[in-house]
DNA sequence: CCGGGTGTATACCGATCGGTATACTGTAGG
DNA sequence: CCTACAGTATACCGATCGGTATACACCCGG
């Protein structure tokens, strides 16, 4: 594999197991085995080579996601859909998704999260667009398709943290269980 | 007010606006507008600091949370009181909240989220338990209480963090709004 | 076989990192 | 009045921070 991709993987590595700021440049080339103007020729800053990163890792969610989300008059299979593409994702990208997942929760000013920001809110809305068209078929929706599409996701997140940390299994039963939760709560 | 509060209160302000590493010892000591041997005089280090900050201002959380996670046989009522100690802590200490919602999401070997561990882990605690305890009146629910106290927790942060960006007012419609999700999901 | 760009290493930059040795001040107790 | 200690300041420590100037090896097109 060439040293570019290296950085990638080791930086990701480094960073999704103790932060961005905590990890120095120095470190990750010692990781993947070459000097620090190899790095800074392919990304310019320590800066660049999270965008870069963020960039290349994360096509492949938005890919599947804007796939699984286009509402199509069934809601719950658009929901199932939806989750087993973040699941999916999730399993594939495991070190990715925890780091994305703490950036998303970092501080508002720091650069992890001005590095992941966009990237987020557009996942966002591709869930509220979802939720609003749902809401036409599904009249006592109407006007929460923000909460809606925020709960959800959260609800996923919190699955997929506690898959990162050992206390769930992302498989169909978790998905049948998370839709159903969702749609009738926790007493049917 | 004395330099000690005031090292705590600068200390809170910048980490929960940037982040824990990338705010160094000199900033925050400027900030408080003291010198460097009075911050280690009082804390003995950078991590110290921390420390007594996470320590100190999360006992109000902690005894609330305790309170209101009581099951006397009303699990609605329960739940109810136990997302308003939620939302009255984070309204009234919105920087720390923000803080530690960052340090729990942080990367598992962070010295950030290794500060705040064990009492996230008291939080969770205390909620399987109120559901455990549940369970035993709503047969439904029995085995999956682990689940439920994280997805609970999960949706209760999500508001907040709705709210910390300006999305979301934490008043007395939003506690009604989501204990009825949590109970009977988004159709009813 | 020569020129130019890509990729890499050695060695270095000033700035900042967390932390401390030393000395001074104010104050409370004997 | 003297001692003792808590609290604070000046000035410094070695290490690491992100980043770079320079040189050189390699390969590809002319």
């Amino acid at each position: 594999m060439d040293n570019r991709s290296i950085l990638l993987e080791r930086a990701l590595d480094l960073w999704s197991e103790r932060g961005y700021e905590a990890v120095g440049v120095q470190e990750i080339v010692e990781a993947a085995d070459v000097t620090k103007p190899t790095l800074y020729h392919y990304f310019g800053s320590k800066r660049g080579l999270l965008d870069a990163l963020i960039d290349e890792r994360s096509v492949g969610l938005k890919n599947s996601l804007a796939d699984a989300a286009g509402y199509r008059g069934d809601l719950v299979a658009t929901l199932e859909a939806v989750v087993r593409a973040y699941f999916d994702f999730a399993q594939a990208n495991s070190a990715f998704y925890r780091m994305q997942l703490a950036f998303w929760f970092a501080p508002p000013q720091s650069d992890e999260h001005q590095a992941i920001l966009a990237r987020n809110l557009n996942q966002h809305e591709t869930l509220e667009r979802l939720f609003e068209a749902a809401s036409n078929d599904h009249g006592n929706m109407r006007g929460r398709h923000r909460a809606y599409a925020a709960t959800f996701l959260g609800m996923i997140n919190t699955y997929i943290g506690l898959w990162l940390n050992g206390h769930a299994r992302l498989d169909d039963g978790l998905v049948y269980q998370a839709i159903h939760q969702f749609q009738h709560g926790i007493y049917s």
